[in-house]
DNA sequence: ACTGAAAACGAACGTTCGTGCTATTTTACG
DNA sequence: CGTAAAATAGCACGAACGTTCGTTTTCAGT
C-alpha cells in the first residue's frame, strides 16, 4: 500500500529528472538523493535500472496523455479536436509539464540508435502517439472536415515535426517565437487541407 | 605533428561514438579502446572530457558542412540551392554520415535543458546552420523565386523541423518512408511559396 | 646518429555507478 | 494490541568514470 505511493513518487521524480539528464543520466544514487531516501530502498522498488527506465517511461506516458489528450477529447471529433490536439501539445511544451521539455522528444532521440528494451518501450510510445495523431486525421476526413485525398500519415509525420521543431526551438535556442511559428505552421498547413464550408450539405 | 593526426583520427571516432551513445556518453575509456590507445594518452589531448566534447562538436560541424554546404554550394543560388540543401539533409540522413543518426538533432536534445559550455556550443552550431538556412532562403527571394512575403525565419523553422521529424522517424520508428515524407512535404512547400514562371520578364 | 621535445603509456587516485546482501524499521491486519 | 509482511536502511562489492603523475617510447631537426 504505502510501496505503491512511493513508487509513485518516485516515478513522478524520475520522469522530470529524465526528462533534463536523459533516460541515461537518470541516476539511482541522484534520484535517491533528491527524494531524501536511500539508494538501496529505491532500488528495491524496481530491482534493476532497466526496469526504473521502463516504468518511467509508462508514468512519462500518463502524464503525456493527461496533458494532451485529456482535454483534446472533450472536443468535437473531426477538425476541432485535431487543432486541439495542436494546441495542447504547444501548450504542453509552454507551460513546462516536463521539467525538462518533451520527455519522448528527448528519449526519440537518445535511444534511437541505441537497441535494447528501452529503445523498443520509446519506439512503442511514440508509434502509438502517432497512431492517435493519424487517427484524429481519418476522423477528421471522415467528418468531411479534411479533404478526402489527406494522407493521414504524412500529415501525422509533418504535425509531429512541427512539434519537434518546436521543442528544439524553444528549449535550446529559446527562441521567444518558436511556439508561435509552430502553431503557425500547423494551422496554415491544416487550413490548406480543409474542405471549404461553402454549402452546409455534405455530412 | 603526429599529434594532430592522432587528435584527428580521436575526433572521427568519437563523432560517430557520440551520435550513438550521447555526447555525454562518450566515454574516455571506451573511445580509447575503440582506438587501440590508452586512457590517459588520449586524455592528453584534451586535458578535459568536457574539452574532449566541444572538439568532438566542432568535427562534427565539419562533417556536417561538407555532406550539406559543399555539394549544395555547387548549385547556382536561388531555388536550386535551397532544394539542393533540402535533398543533401536527407541524403545526409540516408547514407549514414553519423554513425547514430543526426549528430546535431541527437546533441540538441540531449543539452537542451543542461546550460553550461557544451549547451552553449551546439546552440551556436545550431543557429549558424539556422542562418544558413535562412540566407538560403533570402537568396531565392532575392533572385525572384520565392514570394517576396515568405519569412525566411518562419520557412527555415518549418524545413528544419521535417528533418528533424526525418530523423526520429527514419531512426527510431525504421520508417522507411520517412526520407521521403520530408522530401515531399520540403517540396509542396517550396513550391506553394514560390513564384510561378508563367513568363521569363522578371529577374 | 644524436638529442631534446612531443606523444603515448601504465598504474593509481577518489568518486560514482548499478547491484547484491542483511538488518532494521514501518506498515497493515487479525 | 501483537505480529507477520512489507518497506527501507546500511554496508559492501566490482567495475567504470574522469583525472593525475612519473616513466617510457617515438618522432623531428640538426
Amino acid at each position: 500500500m504505502k510501496g505503491e505511493r512511493t513508487r509513485q513518487s518516485i516515478l513522478d521524480r524520475a520522469v522530470d529528472l529524465a526528462s533534463v539528464e536523459g533516460l541515461e543520466g537518470l541516476t539511482i544514487g541522484r534520484l535517491a538523493d533528491d527524494l531524501g531516501m536511500s539508494k538501496s530502498g529505491l532500488f528495491a522498488h524496481f530491482g534493476s535500472k532497466e526496469e526504473l527506465q521502463l516504468a518511467t517511461i509508462e508514468a512519462a506516458s500518463h502524464r503525456f496523455i493527461n496533458a494532451i489528450f485529456t482535454p483534446a477529447l472533450r472536443e468535437p471529433r473531426g477538425y476541432p479536436r485535431l487543432m486541439a490536439i495542436c494546441r495542447s501539445w504547444l501548450s504542453y511544451l509552454r507551460r513546462g509539464v516536463f521539467a525538462g521539455g518533451c520527455f519522448f522528444a528527448a528519449a526519440s532521440f537518445e535511444f534511437d540508435s541505441r537497441p535494447g528494451p528501452v529503445c523498443d518501450a520509446v519506439r512503442r510510445q511514440m508509434n502509438d502517439w502517432i497512431g492517435a495523431l493519424e487517427k484524429a486525421i481519418r476522423m477528421a476526413i471522415d467528418e468531411g472536415h479534411l479533404e478526402p485525398a489527406v494522407d493521414a500519415a504524412q500529415l501525422a509525420f509533418e504535425l509531429n515535426s512541427l512539434f519537434f521543431g518546436a521543442n528544439f526551438s524553444h528549449s535550446l535556442l529559446k527562441d521567444r517565437k518558436a511556439l508561435d511559428r509552430a502553431e503557425r505552421a500547423a494551422h496554415d498547413r491544416l487550413e490548406s487541407l480543409r474542405v471549404k464550408p461553402r454549402k452546409r450539405r455534405a455530412g
